[in-house]
DNA sequence: GTGTAATGCTATTGG
DNA sequence: AGCATTACAC
């Protein structure tokens, strides 16, 4: 047992720990040690005699829960703190539903689609129901199956919903319903549950099956639920329903702080709280430990606008600290090389770190801008969020190989690749194997199972073809029980053809997906090995040690059909099943099926010391020194999308605060007076919320041109443009790649641009960018008939 | 059925 | 500006 933990506390936060007996609720300010808080309560609860098997943390990420864990073990010790049941909504319930989900019909084995196989889905379903995609919107179809399933309302339900069939038909969607049900129902046939039906079936099974929800509420004596503010209805009943036999339900969150309305997200599962449980203990955590004075205080000042709320008061002991800067810019590339300047000075004045600095805003689409300053600063970085490795066009291809090996039925990844790399079933193919399964309402995988028992109207061709793609697939799957998930995941690899038609295109793109595929290879390869140090720890190191690479030689060499020559097969074919936990790709698919961005765990010290690059959504519950919230304007932050609700405003305005009370030494605002939206340029207009401030914590410091900001703009303006033409901070910059060159601007005015005037073009010629200004044509490398070309020129 | 070129849509936020 | 879908030629 360690130092006594206890001390570390406040008196409000030790009360929070020590009382563990029945309902709590924690109302936690930012930076009010509300982690610390959670981890304390749930190591006192161990140190009490609680087993950690009777503990359910529920956490917001995957990596919130991996990092408390590591702070629990360090009290308790890492054998004890592993056995707590810890992770997201998602994952905790996921793995409940493989050993329970039989009872409601669904393998073990189920996959989870994520929402690029959801839209699929339903795009397979519009064109099946001859429904417009234009009117019926895979997105919006998809956010209203969501909010029904979150809603806990079934297909037939909605579908027997005077109400909801009224709303649709006044949205012209009259069929969302049948396409509620179609979609759920192949969902169901393909084995699959979508992030939604992970918590609804997790209702399902709770409210079906006495005996199941007996288990668990006796399982889990002791509940703790993080971020309690985003959780939904669904979300919601779980919990109640959990938490009913024993009450020790402890919820922590602000109410501040709610951003996730917009994925049902239900702020009043916190301000009821009290309803549900009239005997809680309410403890608030108002003492901010994060921040300094004059962040805190410009962050209650914008909070303080909104009108449903509860009361709380954030202060804290820390220093003054430096006003909030306000910085304006006039385009985004600008405010990108201002924010990359301004890490670049204060890592010099004040030797910061990388890893102290974030840069955060509203869309995801902002980050190039920042990416390209921070490169020419040379200031690495790390973009969380956006598109995550998982979701890359060819590590999905191969991950999809791998989801229907585990689970034959997986429609969405049959669909994927059945013709990829090309083995010659088109669309037609696919389409007749598609109406097969709808007619006989079985999987597609059954109908080219048992092709020659089903009326396809496949030509024998292609039959066969079909068949050698299933023999193939049943090839893997049947490894599935005796390799582990490198041998099996690099056999797949190459015999899938993958490989091959990776290593085939030399184009820089092309190398760099080979690239990840390597690197996806070797997360399997490290899963594989650290599985088995800890399931299989007596065996001295194994066939993994020596295990392949691909050779180049070797797959130039091929020429023709598989590549079966490699030195890969050299290596026995174990057919003896392997141990019980062993690191099969069954469990590997399950490890990085919920994975985020987020979640991805960087290992070296170098990796670690970067800018954090995000949005501000993913920002939650993350601090850092020194805070860049960039694209302050109107109709961005806040959001276009939110300006015609008051409630959506107000969530805007707490996003807002989130992003302020990241921020523990600085904060510092930009906007800019245009941007490149979609390829055109917009001019845009300071946010509301830059207003909103109080003086008193902010700072809007002189420009260049020595006019405050706020004053008269119109005359200053005109006259800098007219002097401005060379401008100074782009003189050195070097080549420009890939971008459109636009010629005597001055003749369109107009961003729209003639390919006629793209012919003209030649090396050495003057030309003027709409973006990047005047400069000289230095190489040319596009085809001029196109609409772009690859023209790199420089600025003069 | 396959590959390339033209067109057209998108960019709130995310598990 | 970049990507996905579609149109069209082979």
């Amino acid at each position: 047992m360690s130092k006594n933990y206890l001390d570390e506390l406040n008196p409000v936060q030790r009360q929070a720990v020590e009382c563990t007996e029945g309902p709590e609720m924690i109302i936690a300010g930012a930076g009010s040690g509300k982690t610390r808080v959670l981890t304390y309560r749930i190591a006192h609860l161990m140190q009490k005699g609680v087993d950690p098997f009777n503990i359910l943390s529920l956490t917001f990420t995957n990596k919130a829960a991996r990092e408390m864990k590591e702070r629990i073990a360090k009290i308790v010790g890492a054998s004890e703190a592993k056995n707590i049941w810890m992770g997201t909504f998602h994952s905790v319930f996921a793995r409940i539903l493989r050993t329970e989900g039989e009872k409601l019909g669904y393998p073990s084995n189920f996959t989870i689609y994520d929402t690029d196989d959801a839209k699929s889905l339903i795009k397979t379903i519009l064109k099946e129901q001859g429904l417009d995609d234009k009117i019926y919107k895979p997105g919006s179809v998809l956010s209203r199956i969501s909010a029904a399933k979150n809603n806990l309302i079934t297909a037939q339900q909605y579908l027997n919903n005077a109400q909801i069939q009224e709303e649709d038909r006044m949205a012209v969607k009259p069929k969302m319903g049948i396409i509620y049900q179609q979609y759920a129902s192949r969902c169901f046939k393909a084995g699959a549950m979508d992030f939604d039906d992970l918590l609804f079936n997790t209702n399902v099974l709770l409210r079906d099956f006495p005996a199941v929800l007996h288990k668990y509420q006796h399982k889990f004596k002791y509940i703790l639920v993080d971020e309690y503010q985003d959780t939904n209805f669904s979300q919601y009943v779980i919990v109640k329903q959990l938490a009913a036999a024993f009450r020790n339900i402890c919820v922590v969150g602000d109410d501040a702080q709610s951003i996730y309305a917009f994925r049902g997200a239900n702020i009043q599962n916190i301000l009821n709280f009290e309803k549900d449980y009239p005997e809680l203990n309410t403890y608030k955590l108002e003492q901010n430990y994060r921040s300094t004075k004059n962040i805190v205080g410009a962050a209650n000042t914008v909070i303080s606008k909104n009108t449903e709320q509860l009361k709380k008061n954030v202060f804290t002991d820390n220093e003054e600290g430096e006003k909030i800067k306000v910085v304006k810019t006039e385009s985004d590339n600008a405010e990108g090389n201002f924010v990359a300047n301004s890490i670049f000075e204060t890592k010099m004045n004040e030797q910061a770190n990388n890893k102290d600095f974030a840069i955060l805003y509203r869309t995801n689409a902002q980050s190039r801008a920042m990416e390209e300053a921070l490169r020419r600063q040379n200031i690495p970085y790390r973009i969380y969020g956006g598109l995550s490795f998982y979701q890359r066009k060819e590590i999905k291809d191969l991950l999809s190989y791998y989801r229907l090996t585990i689970n034959n039925h997986d429609e969405e990844a049959l669909k994927r690749i059945i013709n990829y790399p090309a083995r010659g079933i088109g669309d037609t193919t696919l389409d007749r194997l598609i109406i097969a399964a709808n007619d006989h309402d079985v999987s597609i995988w059954t109908v080219i199972e048992n092709i020659n028992q089903f009326e396809t109207g496949i030509n024998a061709g292609a039959k066969a073809k079909v068949d050698e793609f299933a023999t193939m697939i049943k090839s893997f799957s049947a490894m599935l029980t005796s390799h582990n998930a490198y041998d099996l995941g690099q056999h797949v690899a190459v015999h899938s053809g993958i490989l091959r038609d990776l290593y085939a295109d030399k184009t820089p793109e092309g190398v760099s997906r080979h690239e990840n595929i390597q690197e996806l290879l070797n997360g399997l390869k490290e899963f594989s090995e650290s599985e088995i140090e800890l399931f299989d720890e007596g065996e001295d190191a194994n066939t993994i040690e020596n295990s392949t690479e691909i050779k180049p030689s070797a797959m130039e060499s091929s020429d023709n059909g598989m590549l079966f020559s490699f030195e890969e097969e050299k290596k026995t074919e174990s057919t003896v099943p392997l141990e019980k936990g062993a690191p099969t790709l069954t469990l590997f698919m399950q490890d990085i099926a919920l994975m985020t961005d987020a979640d991805k765990n960087v290992k070296t010290e170098e990796d670690k010391n970067k800018v954090a690059l995000m949005t501000i959504h993913a920002a939650k519950g993350l601090e850092f020194k020194y805070v860049y919230i960039v694209g302050l304007e109107e109709n961005l932050f806040p959001s276009q999308m939110s300006l015609t609700s008051r409630a959506d405003l107000e969530e805007e305005r707490r996003l807002f605060y989130v992003a302020i009370t990241r921020a523990e030494k600085r904060a510092t605002l930009s906007f800019s007076t245009t941007r490149y939206r979609w390829g055109n340029l917009i001019y845009s207009e300071p946010s509301r919320f830059i207003e909103e401030l109080d003086e008193q914590y902010v700072e809007f410091p002189r420009e260049n041109n020595n006019r405050l900001f706020g004053e008269e703009e119109t005359n200053t303006v005109k006259a800098k443009l007219n002097i401005s033409k060379p401008q100074q901070q782009f003189v050195q910059r070097p080549v420009i790649g890939k971008k459109l060159v636009k010629v005597n601007a001055a003749k369109k005015a107009t961003s729209d641009f003639d390919t006629e005037s793209l012919r003209d073009l030649q090396v050495g010629m003057q030309v003027e960018h709409e973006r990047f200004g005047s400069g000289k044509v230095i190489n040319m490398d596009g085809n001029p008939k196109k609409r772009r070309g690859g023209y790199h020129f420089i600025l003069l």
